[in-house]
DNA sequence: TATGAATGAGAATTCATTCAT
DNA sequence: CATGAATGAATTCTCATTCAT
């Protein structure tokens, strides 16, 4: 069994978030991160399978720190519209906090059928249904129409604010504040285009 | 120069579509392709600068088919709203359509930071115009809200009906069917989610 | 039987001594050459067993001319002492007329062992034992030492000759005039270097 | 940093020098001298950077050897006729020596263009250039015509030096012995084919 | 635990040559 | 004779992973 604690790990988790980053999944060498974590390129397997297992254990790292986050944040609102707000402001604020670590979750991991089909993703849906779980609360509370299948809501919305991540991360620059996109996206979900709407 | 038309460009196309949506382009070999096509190895590079040029052809040529279908469907419906509906009804339909083009698409083409930072990805951008178009329409029509920006609403409406399809396109089943999932999504995006709502 | 007459037999061997200078035998194209030739890439098999062949024919052909023109500037002189002034003369000469053959003969077909040592290089040895035959009438005439080995001075002569042409084969610039080079090397060979030697 | 030490860098040189002259530089297999040197394929460009430079260092290294030991051979004479002569004898004798590695200079290196443009052959000119400063200490001796140009008479005793290596190392046996080709070849450098010459 | 030299499988691409037209 | 599209063999170099120290 790999050690999972310790100095070393999180230095290698670091070193391999930065050049993935960089260089993509498939073109970042091990002994890259070996460098950039300061450690023998050797080193690196007794922390970790492979170098799937790099990425893999680093999307699980980042996703632990945002599920809590998230979770932590939504708890603050009662409200199915506060919670939906806060939900969209989070998710973008957490992106730009931490560039590097979105760009891999964005780019690298879901690049690939390898890592989406192979690798049940346990914190995704977890977070996904965070967004379940508030719209079915709306729902509860008689504030959210009944007809919403919440599967399919939590997917459209959670798909709306990560399109929008994209677009920044692979942008140099961001064409709009994060409080305005987040207002945005959540004024749409909750209200509608339309005018008059309900 | 290379030679863009004829029987063998498509034959590579078509077999470059499956071989990458089963192992994914990097996993891809380009003798897998040239088996799949019945040419030879050597036969593709006539056709195709090198194996990244083959992801890119690909993508080209099948959006300019999708453009083209959605273009069509949506002057069809002369309501905002209704071209709206239409949007996400004709977007799930073209993914279901074409499961393999829709797989390379979303986890090869446009996860990849290769791709998307080094290509100029025209016709994508061309795509979501269509719904910045709508919305513009809408809101001179004086049926959307005013205060909506298209050029976040197109990437979250175009995000939201891509968090849907990727969905189907990982998980081998779908749980709802196609009409349905784009009336509620179109629905969210027109009326929201919350009750009595405007 | 290949067909060594006729227009595009010398068209192509004129295209493959201009490929040849310029990229290096084995960094030539056939399909280079036959872009240069105004033929087709099959043409070129008619004319040629393989792209050796057109290596090997380019030399026979050229050295054809060399030596006829050698053989004709020698006997225009009757001393053995102006004979061996005519052919350095003329060896620089010959090579400055036409860089792009020497340039091939030098460095393309004496750098493969292949060449060298499969292909007897009958025209070369003929071209050297013009110079066996100046130096045996010398010794014969009485003006050249007895001592003198010809088999060994011929290689001697010609390997200082040639090492002066590569250099200016391999450098762009001529540091010294075709002339003065030409009774420099001459003239060590028949006066040596040593004062009042004898 | 490619490490230059150790016993594996001078195993794959060594292994190096066989194959090229064995197969010439294109023909030669990376891997064949990977099999030769009993390393891995890999190992190779551990030590170097990719094939052409197993060439280049290989010639960098023997010409070091060869450029001390001539040095010092010369230094052992004061006379600059007898070092004329001790330089063809040592230069033979060297040939002789490492016919492999001469079979590689001769006809590899020194004959590809792509080497002698691209890459500036400092060795060998410092090698020309014992023989340019025997020539100009002979000069200032009062020994050696003071008309000669020694940038003209180090190349022809070169080339007549290396023409009769050429002729040795493409050829499977000897006709003359060293002693005497020496002794031939710096005669007729140093006294002229001419009896009584002067 | 830690190292890093060594391994060797693996794949894209080139291009001389062929042959159906 | 001429063509040029098609072939497919052939080879360098990379880099994840191992293991002796």
């Amino acid at each position: 069994m790999k050690n999972r604690n310790g100095d070393k790990y999180h230095r290698i988790i670091n070193a391999a978030t930065k050049v993935f980053a960089k260089r993509g999944f498939f073109h970042a060498k091990v002994s890259d991160i070996a460098k950039e974590a300061h450690v023998a390129d050797g080193t690196i397997y007794l922390y970790f399978e492979n170098k799937d297992d790099i990425l893999i254990s680093l999307f699980e790292e980042q996703m632990q720190v945002v599920l809590g986050n998230m979770m932590e944040e939504i708890s603050k609102e009662k409200d199915a519209v506060k919670k939906i707000e806060k939900f969209a402001l989070t998710h973008l604020k957490l992106i730009e906090l931490n560039k590097n670590v979105a760009e891999i979750i964005q780019v690298e991991l879901r690049q690939s059928s390898k890592f989406m089909k192979e690798y049940k993703n346990e914190r995704f849906l977890q977070y996904l249904n965070l967004i379940d779980d508030i719209i079915k609360e709306g729902q509860e509370q008689g504030i959210f129409k009944k007809e919403i299948i919440p599967g399919i809501a939590k997917r459209a919305f959670f798909g709306a604010l990560d399109e929008m991540s994209r677009f920044w991360v692979l942008s140099s620059h961001k064409k709009y504040d994060i409080e305005t996109a987040a207002k945005q996206i959540s004024g749409y979900f909750l209200y509608g285009l339309v005018k008059n709407a309900g």
